[in-house]
DNA sequence: TAAACATATGAACAATTGCTCATATGTTCA
DNA sequence: TGAACATATGAGCAATTGTTCATATGTTTA
């Protein structure tokens, strides 16, 4: 038995293939870190909604709050989180502020979470 | 003016045409909740790093607490959550479960989301 | 059946999060 | 410049979440 083997489950398996698969393809720990505040992101029904929205639509933020029946500081809060992350971008025209995804990503990402859901 | 135009940023807007398509392509609201409930759980880097173990092989929960260096109980935890979500399949081979990816969008949806950060 | 092992789970606690409220910042126009 | 409008943001609160600890459930074997 190689000196690395790990003792687990009562028997003793040849544990070194698979960690070195995993620390071959783990990313760093900041990375994992980043991708779990990205998800975070996706994972609020006020943000998905403002994302379906700006699928349709550039619109400015009074718009978004209207179509999604909610108060102006609310959804400025979520787009605040939204641009954070790169998530959507904005454009001042006067005294509104019009926001657009940023990113062809994020409609994958909502697609493919909404085909594993509805299979 | 139309009946429904609504006053916005002081100008008077058709929202119509966008409440209209928003309205069309917006998913019902049980589907949002699912939809934001899914991303939760990617949005946590233990249960990404989990997913990453598992895209490499099937494994058992003691194997994924030492590669990961957690306690038994978190694993455990973090995969009931995974597998409420149908992320991953459980397979009990005598005193061992063995846990596996369920699903092909699992990849697809993390490697959206690493391509998002890293661009 | 009893002991040992592998996994699952409920309770509890600290940390995080989304909203509200109040207010600050930025822009236009009289 | 000052008033009105659009947006941004800090503080505070209730709700949610990830881990730990203790213990329950399930399986094998002596």
């Amino acid at each position: 038995m190689a000196i690395n083997d790990v003792e687990c489950c009562e028997t003793f398996q040849t544990h070194e293939e698979l960690l070195a698969l995993v620390n071959a393809n783990m990313p760093q720990e900041d990375k994992l870190y980043d991708l779990a505040e990205l998800f975070k992101v996706f994972g609020d029904s006020t943000r998905i909604r403002i994302l379906y929205v700006l699928f349709e639509a550039e619109v400015c933020v009074c718009d978004l709050a209207q179509a999604l029946n909610m108060t102006q500081s609310a959804i400025s809060h979520q787009l605040r989180i939204l641009k954070q992350s790169r998530l959507v971008k904005s454009r001042r025209e006067g005294k509104s502020v019009f926001y657009s995804l940023a990113d062809a990503h994020v409609r994958t990402i909502i697609a493919q979470g909404r085909e594993h859901i509805e299979e």
